[in-house]
DNA sequence: GCGACAG
DNA sequence: ATCTTGTCGC
């Protein structure tokens, strides 16, 4: 799997692991009398940032009478929460199951249990990214006339994304399209990729079919500027050929001071002492900045240059806007 | 060793 | 991202 052309990228989206199933298959691993943590059961998905998710999905999965989540704690020993009610019912569970519960606390020495089996799927998409990394470009080509924004909302597992150019004199919008698609795969920090590139390929593909497709495309989300240098907007350059640009209202990835900016300020985001995408302060009535990097096919100065001239007085550039407004319309009727 | 950070 | 009432400020 050496060499990922945008097929093969494709040919992944369509075979996503199932991160639920692969979870839960784990969680149903765990002895009676031993207790596991969510950031173990995350490492053994294939990565610690999965721990948030893994405590989302054990409070809000179906619960059966004979559900086993109540094996799982905190790290700290601490029984955590319980989707079925109160921590003493968690806590009637684990003694039922012979474990000694003292201040609360479960010794994780004695019952910990960490020795899952089966291959952590997010492992291999890991590797996927790294290696869609390597065929990103960050040389800039010819000049850029017309750009668009993307963004995606959902309603439920139906993921909505919208396709939105704007007018350059009046920021306001000119011209946009909406694809449709259902989306199963969850959010998990740095993996943003997995859960919205499925629609929005599709939306390119829809919007370029009919030749409106711009020069370069800004999405709302990281560009190089993440763990593994491939964020969403990296992801969907590559898989379409196309010209991105990424925006975050968070810093993912690398390091840059955002206090006491002033307005129309740029500073660049560092990672190893080499710039890899820049925070700017977009308007003198947020302080907060919005952060820049470039998604592919597009120099880190140039992704900026054409972000900030699509600036209209909200803080996300004009496409952005009216791209997040308009899917997020449409996912809700 | 554990935890956690785009949308 | 989504669930949601009022509320603070220009």
């Amino acid at each position: 799997m050496r060499n990922l052309s945008p097929e093969g990228i494709r040919r992944e989206l369509m075979n996503l692991p199932d991160i639920s199933r692969a979870l839960w298959e784990r969680v149903h691993e765990i002895p009676p009398g031993r207790v596991s943590t969510y950031g173990t059961l995350a490492t053994a998905l294939g990565d610690p940032v999965a721990t948030r998710w893994v405590g989302f999905e054990l409070l809000n999965h179906l619960h059966s009478s004979d559900c086993p989540c109540f094996r799982v704690v905190r790290a700290t020993g601490q029984l955590g929460r319980y989707c079925q009610g109160s921590q003493d019912e968690k806590m009637a569970c684990l003694q039922a199951d012979g474990i000694d519960i003292v201040n609360q606390r479960v010794d994780l020495q004695l019952h910990g249990y960490a020795e899952f089996s089966g291959s952590p799927p997010l492992q291999h998409l890991k590797s996927i990214q790294e290696i869609v990394r390597s065929h990103a470009s960050l040389v800039d080509e010819n000049s850029v006339q017309t750009i668009a924004g993307v963004d995606v909302s959902y309603h439920g597992n139906i993921a909505f994304a919208c396709y939105a150019e704007t007018n350059s004199e009046t920021g306001e919008l000119s011209w946009s399209h909406v694809a449709t698609r259902p989306s199963s795969f969850p959010y998990i920090t740095s993996y943003l990729a997995y859960r919205e590139l499925p629609v929005l390929i599709q939306l390119v593909e829809e919007v370029r079919a009919i030749r409106k497709l711009a020069d370069a495309v800004m999405v709302d989300g990281a560009g190089i500027a993440h763990p593994r240098g491939c964020g969403v907007a990296t992801m969907l350059g590559v898989a379409c050929d196309l010209r991105t640009i990424g925006i975050t209202k968070k810093l993912l990835h690398g390091s840059v001071q955002t206090t006491k900016m002033s307005c129309g300020e740029i500073r660049p985001i560092l990672q190893h002492d080499s710039p890899i995408g820049a925070a700017l302060r977009p308007n003198p009535r947020t302080a907060r900045p919005i952060f820049v990097s470039p998604g592919h096919r597009i120099h880190c100065e140039q992704a900026i240059e054409q972000v900030d001239r699509v600036l209209g007085r909200r803080r996300l550039p004009d496409p952005i806007y009216w791209a997040d407004r308009l899917s997020r319309e449409t996912a809700k009727s």
